[in-house]
RNA sequence: GCGGGUAUGGCGGAAUUGGCAGACGCGCUAGAUUCAGGUUCUAGUGGGGGCAACUUCGUGGAGGUUCAAGUCCUCUUACCCGCACCA
């Protein structure tokens, strides 16, 4: 057979998408497979080979369970806000409709001409508005429970986007979008209370099997502790400071307390306070430094004391001095800490720097020299000395806090709210109006989707206000509630919102009731197999958890976890080793590959070249090696006879079905690959296959190349499509021969391979060992000392 | 600083979990086919030694356990990823 990719693929392409072979049928009574890649966001470059490998392992997972016989359900869609576009947009004028459609469909052309296997009637696109319609609904029943708040607070915001970025947007300190630095600035900003939901998906992870670094990264990124709250008294006043700490036992070694400069304390007290221009001094130099400044400056510790205000010791009564330091953020915790200088490494550099008293309440180190943190026994400490056991002496501590009424258990998340609004134009309206006698309003459900208006000029303002704030006939509104004149919200949100519950819309795209069928839902769900990448486990991969455990309490979905399974893949890199990138000039583009090599090579290179999960470098001339194993299973079409089983290739046989069954399941796809390379070899070596021999192997590699399979398929003769025929089983028995190969060693060194009838007992495995040649002769003259036999494996003697 | 990971030929990577290290592919060498380039085919291909059968060394480094270690233990080096003044 003439293996002419370029038509075979066309032809098979077009043969598929006229019998909807891949089209999942709702309820359908087989068992059901729900196969998730994450639905790509539509750029203007086109996809690079790494959204391929992305959805190319699933699609041979889905193409597998389709021939197991299962329902299965493998969606794409496209997540089409976003700033890129918007971008994109400013600079040439063309409307961020229009570019989110030209790029759709160049990217939809892409992915068909790779032979994805998707089911093209589901396609999601965020933007329409049957889709963001039910994007806002989800923030309106959040907002109707109280999980959305609007707060005037110091924000990641990003100069050169002109946006607001939430915790998740601006890791290390950068733009996720442009990488410029993030700065603090104090604006209006809607959160969703995800911190509400941090121990719900901090639990859920024990009931799903993701790959044990994604779960990990969760749990750091969530980031819960233990501690307790500790209420000083605040000299003088009736005020309370109030502190969280991990290390309660540490209680009696505090000799100093430290506010964030951003304490609200410090404008209250103002007149008490005798060295306020210092402060305020301080106060400004702290606003001026970015977020990413104040956290990489670490080593040398700044701060002023506040003079006329001093915090009262809850159990000893002391009076302790307060100072104010930009080492304590005003984010996490209370904004104040106790400091124990003997045994924290921050609080002892500053204790060093001013001068404070070091008390040692834990033996064990030297506490004048540096910070001890480790474990001992406790001193100075009244009630708790003596104790050597960390908790006991929290437990103590807490109870005695509580006994006193001054302070109590407490639980902490290094998880901040998700500040939920972006000033810009290309993405879902947040559908509130601002009511000057009822404040803020919902639009009513019945009047979404609250429609994005059309504009001409959509660059955002420069004070950093969003494009629908230009617009009047957008802005200008009755107020839902009293029906006065009201102003619409004109922020939008973030990319992130569309993504969240997207693999809902799947199972039921165009319901125009709710957001998916209730029953429907409750035949997909959960997805079963989610695989993404690394970079969004501590964003949309969390965001969506959130979402969608949030649905399930309101009672729209019937599971409290979205994914029972996540993987992730590795990347792309470039020839060069680099990672692939427009600037470095090393992206290869799809296309240009199936151009010159198919659809077909292109799928089964991008799942040998290496473990799934790990990063390699792309090497064309690697990928010649994966086009010459096709042209030579396409040679096998001509060449197989007869049906029935080859004698002596029954074995490779099973043994190759058992293999890539296997390695499918694990991600394992290089070796799955490698095993059918092998079986061609052997194939080549017996010189013979039979045309059933040739189904089988066919069948096994049409997960991976899927249009020359079925064009060898349909050239022997096999019923119906490749593509849907039964996958191959195998005979565990028929997967190892009668006779096995057994290594055999004389004091650990190899000194022949011996074959053997396979199980042989220990005595007939030691007299075929010996009764070889070289063993004989290594064993002559000496006394065996030991025999192991590890039955059909290795055979080692000991001697001396 | 904390957490996780990786290290195997010239290259990408295998190794059924303690049992023949280097599967499979690339590249390379020699030969055949071809006017030539490409393709295809055959043989070889971890290092050292030997005409050879064979021998010896070999999985970042140093020790250890074991009949047997890429795999387990201790120490160590380099690189990658995530978080990072988280109280």
């Amino acid at each position: 057979m003439r293996y002419d990719f370029a038509a075979i693929e066309k032809k098979w392409q077009e043969k598929w998408d006229k019998a909807r072979i891949f089209h999942a049928e709702d309820h359908d009574t087989r068992k059901k497979f729900y196969g998730l890649v994450e639905f790509p966001y539509p750029s203007g470059a086109g996809m690079h080979v790494g959204h391929i490998k992305a959805y190319s392992g699933l699609e041979v997972v889905s193409r597998k369970r389709r021939m197991e016989g299962y329902n299965v359900l493998f969606p794409i869609g496209f997540d089409a806000y976003g700033l890129p576009t918007e971008n994109y947009a400013i600079k040439t004028g063309i409307h961020p409709r229009q570019v989110t459609d030209t790029n759709i469909a160049k990217f939809t052309q892409q992915l068909r001409r790779v032979g994805f296997s998707f089911d093209w009637e589901r396609v999601v696109d965020t933007t329409e508005e049957g889709y963001y319609r039910w994007t806002q609904w989800i923030f309106l029943k959040m907002f109707e429970k109280g999980l959305v708040f609007r707060d005037t607070a110091l924000v990641n915001y990003c100069p050169s986007c002109k946006v607001v970025l939430s915790n998740e947007d601006s890791q290390g300190g950068k733009c996720d979008i442009c990488k410029s630095d993030i700065v603090q600035k104090s604006k209006d900003v809607w959160y969703l209370r995800i911190t509400a939901y941090a121990d719900k998906l901090l639990k859920g992870l024990d009931d799903v099997d993701y790959l044990p670094n994604v779960k990990m990264q969760q749990v750091n990124w969530i980031g819960k502790s233990t501690g307790a709250f500790v209420n000083f008294s605040l000299a003088g006043t009736t005020e309370k400071l109030r502190i969280y700490t991990t290390r309660p036992d540490t209680l009696f070694g505090v000799t100093f307390m430290v506010m964030a400069p951003e304490h609200p304390v410090l404008d209250r007290y103002r007149d008490r306070i005798q060295n306020a221009a210092a402060l305020d001094e301080y106060r400004e130099a702290c606003a001026k430094k970015t977020e990413f400044e104040r956290t990489q400056m670490n080593k040398d510790k700044t701060g002023v004391k506040i003079e006329g205000l001093c915090a009262v010791h809850p159990i000893t009564g002391k009076e302790i001095p307060i100072y104010i330091s930009d080492y304590v953020m005003m984010g996490y915790g209370t904004g104040a800490i106790m400091a124990v200088p003997a045994h924290d490494e921050r609080d002892f550099a500053f204790a060093k720097k001013f001068g404070i008293d070091i008390i040692e309440v834990i033996k064990g180190g030297n506490v004048e020299e540096q910070a001890y943190t480790g474990d001992g026994e406790m001193i100075n400490s009244d009630f708790l000395n003596g104790l050597t056991d960390k908790k006991t002496s929290i437990t103590t501590m807490i109870k005695k806090l509580e006994e006193l009424g001054v302070g109590e258990a407490g639980v902490q998340y290094k998880m901040k709210d998700w500040a939920f609004n972006r000033q810009r134009y290309w993405g879902e309206p947040i559908p509130i109006v601002h009511c000057e006698k009822c404040g803020m309003v919902a639009v009513p459900y019945e009047e979404l989707p609250l429609r994005l208006p059309a504009v001409e000029n959509f660059a955002p303002g420069e004070g950093g206000e969003s494009p629908l704030a230009k617009i009047e006939s957008f802005v200008n509104c009755k107020c839902p509630k009293c029906g006065g004149d009201a102003k619409r919200e004109t922020d939008t949100m973030p990319q992130w919102a569309g993504s969240s519950w997207y693999f809902l819309r799947y199972i039921d795209p165009l319901n125009a009731e709710c957001l998916a069928d209730y029953e429907k839902l409750k035949y997909w769900l959960p997805v079963d197999w989610y695989n993404g990448g690394m970079e969004h486990v501590t964003r949309h991969l969390i965001y969506s958890r959130f979402w969608h455990k949030f649905l399930y309490d309101i009672g729209v979905v019937p599971t409290a976890e979205p994914y029972a399974k996540r993987t992730a893949q590795g990347l792309i890199l470039g020839p060069d080793g680099q990672k692939m990138s427009k600037s470095r000039g090393n992206v290869v583009d799809p296309n240009d590959v199936v151009d010159t090599f198919g659809a077909d090579t292109l799928r089964v290179y991008i799942l040998f070249m290496g473990d799934y999960a790990s990063a390699a470098p792309w090497s064309e001339s690697s990928m010649r090696g994966c086009k010459r194993f096709l042209d030579r299973v396409a040679q096998l079409a001509e060449r197989a006879t007869g049906t029935g089983v080859t004698k002596e290739l029954e074995t490779p046989f099973h043994r190759t079905i058992k293999k890539v069954s296997s390695d499918i399941e694990e991600m394992k796809f290089n070796t799955a690959i490698a095993a059918m390379m092998t079986l061609l070899n052997e194939i080549d070596e017996v010189g013979h296959l039979t045309v059933t021999e040739l189904g089988t192997l066919v069948r096994l590699l049409s997960p991976f190349a899927p249009h020359l399979c079925e064009e060898v398929w349909e050239s022997i003769g096999g019923e119906g499509f490749c593509s849907l025929a039964a996958w191959p089983e195998f005979d565990e028995a028929k997967t190892v021969l009668s006779t096995v190969e057994v290594a055999v060693q004389v004091c650990g060194k190899l000194k022949g391979v011996v074959a053997m009838p396979k199980g042989a007992d220990k005595d007939t495995a030691l007299s075929i060992a010996k009764a070889d040649e070289r063993v004989a002769a290594a064993i002559a003259g000496k006394t065996v000392v030991k025999e192991i036999v590890v039955p059909d494996k290795i055979v080692n003697l000991v001697v001396r």
